[in-house]
DNA sequence: AATGCTTACGGGTCACGTAATGATT
DNA sequence: AATCATTACGTGACCCGTAAGCATT
């Protein structure tokens, strides 16, 4: 599993559409098919249910995108917590940090 | 930011050590280095400080290593959370998930 | 000299684009 | 025919191992 995966997933989890999906993240579909393809395989199971004109959200589909909201937006916290520790800004800031929690504790 | 770089980076963090981190990873420490470096080259930050025999972590690294084990347990999480929806064993347990959650409490 | 981290460099793997295929309306 | 997802295939990028380099004790 990889992050990359992670946001191609919730990508097409959000659109439903896999080129919108595909234009959305500036790459083109079959990028797109293929890391769905391997995130399906490496977890056992499938995570869209491809229907003629349709794409659905599995259950396993309808979980993972829960937690893969969860762990991007924890990867841009991580992110914005560094930036902050390492800008001198005089006054100490925990900011960032408490703020983006707020947001997560619905997962929780 | 990849999950294979945090995973090396808690793996560093946590033996204060490239070697013994590599070893840990069975990887060789070169390539430890190599993602320790591009982590700190993409977050604008360094992570570790290598003195002479002693390798700490900076501020900003004691921050990601709280963010990267999060990261990596949310992972985990949603591994086992797919996993039990996906396996039929007649009844419907949510335990993994709940479970899981009771250790990253600290983290929040 | 020994230990430890880093850098240079080469090779194997992987991700993505292009193009073709299959399926549905 | 048009739209959409997938598959086949080739290429460029990336990751890691080997080996050399540099610093410290």
């Amino acid at each position: 599993m990889k992050l990359a995966q992670l946001e191609m997933f919730i990508a097409v989890a959000e659109e439903l559409h896999f080129r919108r999906a595909a234009e959305r993240l500036f790459v083109q579909p079959s990028a797109i098919s293929q890391a769905i393809k391997a995130l399906e395989t490496e977890l056992e199971a499938d995570l869209f249910v491809r229907t003629s004109r349709q794409v659905q959200l599995t259950a396993a589909g309808e979980r993972l995108l829960t937690h893969a909201r969860d762990v991007l937006a924890r990867v841009d916290l991580a992110r914005h917590d560094i930036r902050e520790s390492t800008s001198e800004h005089g006054t100490i800031r925990v900011g960032v940090f408490e703020e983006g929690l707020a947001e997560l504790q619905e997962v929780v």
